[in-house]
DNA sequence: CTGAAAGCGCTTACAG
DNA sequence: CTGAAAGCGCTTACAG
């Protein structure tokens, strides 16, 4: 491996020329920094970045703690956050914790080993422990996906769930339905239970008093969905419309109606949240409310650099807009 | 900042000793090291890995580039990458190239500066340039889903594209199906002239000759597969099953079929490759090739894992098994 | 403009 | 068992 050393003692220099010419300090006449330079190219010197990071105190390195780069909303993330760490000269180290806390913990530990200059992060679930290493970090922390603790804080980049879920229930309101049901994450979600409140809060809004029979909780999977909407359909006979909290149940939710010969959207209105990939697919087609996940990850991105560069910590979580995707699933109410 | 240093000026010792300590070096009394581990403790000392990996020569670092992270496909190989990886104290760097050439070129010149210890990498093309680069680099390196040209000898690891291609069309075959189609990826992609090639020397094998006008070739989305479908029925009316060179292929021209009537499977058959998850929907239930995604990047892991031990280089590349997963659209063929 | 020296935080012979 | 010293590859005052 070359080092400063062997570029400097073939010219016949110091280090100290080598490192002037390296880092385009003025103080070098520019006829030596040629002769550097060229003989850096010539004997294709590469920096070592460690050696630089141990006496600059920056290690042009960011830590991505997800917990699981399979799932597609994650991965739109990373693309995001990478899109414009990378621009800006960081690599990005990612932290796929598969939602193990033991994973969570050692990677925070590699961030703090490593010198990461920040670190943008969606524990898999916000208990002491996380929020106690999290404070420990002594860098800049953006949160995705989750809030920070009362007197925290760290700020957070996070789609608006509960405007979301009013705007998919506004949306069934003024296709005239009345009896919507809801098919919802388990209970301690709290993407979950805002989705859920906004469903509630729009159906009072509109005058109608929620049916405690008209909402069932306690999945996330396409599976789930479809278990959800028999039992849906049991427990509230009249349901004309469902919003579903993720896609995946509304998938699911379209695959029992689609088994048991109910027409959608003639008989039943679906509409989901997520704009998951396959919600497109000629056969699905389900309206839903989208996500901006390619740009959450950029946001996220972006305060942290500016927070990286000294720029105070905003003091409001930073929430995201969704977008109503109108596609096949949903159809204004017709009595019987 | 607390180092080693502060821990010996606190406790009266060098830093030798405290280092000794922290690397369960031998030479140092029980007693000693305990207090120093103690010392460690209640600063919150943790070590500075940049001046580690300065000295040791060895980062602890692995960079795995892909094309995009998005596909599942790579944030599948990513994950079992990971798996074996994380397991064994190694930070995996993703390069996540998007398909560009100067981001791989930028990422592995971040390869050679952090001083990673060994890298996992699928080019987006592997023209000139990146032989070049990825035999300056003086680690190992592994590649997943791409060869190396002559003469280098990079170990690999894929599916063996070829003999998943022969199992899907004798599977076809052994349905009686004599008019074989082929929906192929662009020309130049090697994964789709190994799947080609398995079509045509399984036809051939089964005594038929292959129709010049039974192959279309060009993309790799659904909407490829919905044209290339239009086209095999108009060029190749006798079609009646049809090897989709992957899933999204499949899916393009199950979705041509639905749209035109063409019962699946009864008057036509489809089998894609991947394994895709949309492929097992209620609506879809493609047959297909599974290929291991997870299992990939996890051989792929190991082998780098070898290497950098010191171990030598497998002479042969890896080709992992694929496996038939029969669903609901292929059926035994019935004229008329 | 240039070089010698100190130092980033650590490890590792070497001497005692 | 312990410490002083050299060194990993670099940067940056400081002096000239």
């Amino acid at each position: 491996m070359v080092t400063i050393k062997d570029i400097a003692k073939q010219l016949g220099v110091s280090v100290s020329t080598v490192s002037r010419a390296l880092n385009n300090h003025p103080d070098i006449k520019p006829e030596t920094k040629r002769e550097v330079l060229e003989a850096m190219e010539k004997f294709q010197y590469t920096p070592n970045a460690l050696a630089r990071s141990l006496i600059n105190k920056k290690s042009y390195t960011v830590g991505l703690m997800i917990p699981d780069i399979k799932d597609p909303f994650f991965a739109n993330i990373a693309d995001g956050v990478e899109e414009v760490l990378s621009d800006s000269g960081y690599q990005v180290v990612y932290g796929n914790t598969t939602h193990r806390l033991e994973k969570e913990i050692r990677f925070l530990g590699s961030v703090i080993e490593r010198k990461m200059d920040g670190i943008i992060a969606t524990p898999d679930v916000m208990n002491d422990e996380i929020v106690d290493l999290l404070k420990r970090l002594e860098i800049p922390v953006v949160l995705t996906r989750r809030r920070p603790p009362e007197g925290l804080d760290i700020p957070v980049v996070d789609v608006d769930h509960y405007k979301g879920a009013c705007t998919a229930v506004e949306y069934l309101l003024s296709l005239k339905h009345r009896h919507i049901g809801f098919i919802g994450m388990p209970e301690y979600s709290f993407t979950g239970q805002e989705r859920y409140r906004g469903y509630v809060d729009t159906l009072q809004a509109g005058g109608i008093r929620p049916d405690p029979n008209g909402a069932v909780f306690g999945g996330r999977t396409i599976e789930d969905g479809y278990k959800a909407m028999a039992r849906l359909r049991e427990q509230f006979p009249s349901v004309s419309a469902v919003f579903a909290a993720n896609d995946m149940l509304g998938i699911g939710a379209l695959e029992w109606l689609a088994k048991h010969g109910v027409k959608v959207p003639e008989q039943v209105s679906v509409i989901g949240f997520d704009n998951v990939e396959v919600s497109d697919l000629h056969w699905i087609k389900l309206t839903t409310i989208a996500q901006p996940r390619n740009l959450m990850g950029r946001k996220a991105a972006e305060l942290l650099l500016a927070m990286m560069q000294g720029n105070p910590v905003p003091a409001e979580p930073i929430f995201l807009d969704t977008e109503l995707i109108v596609r096949n699933t949903c159809a204004e109410y017709r009595p019987g």
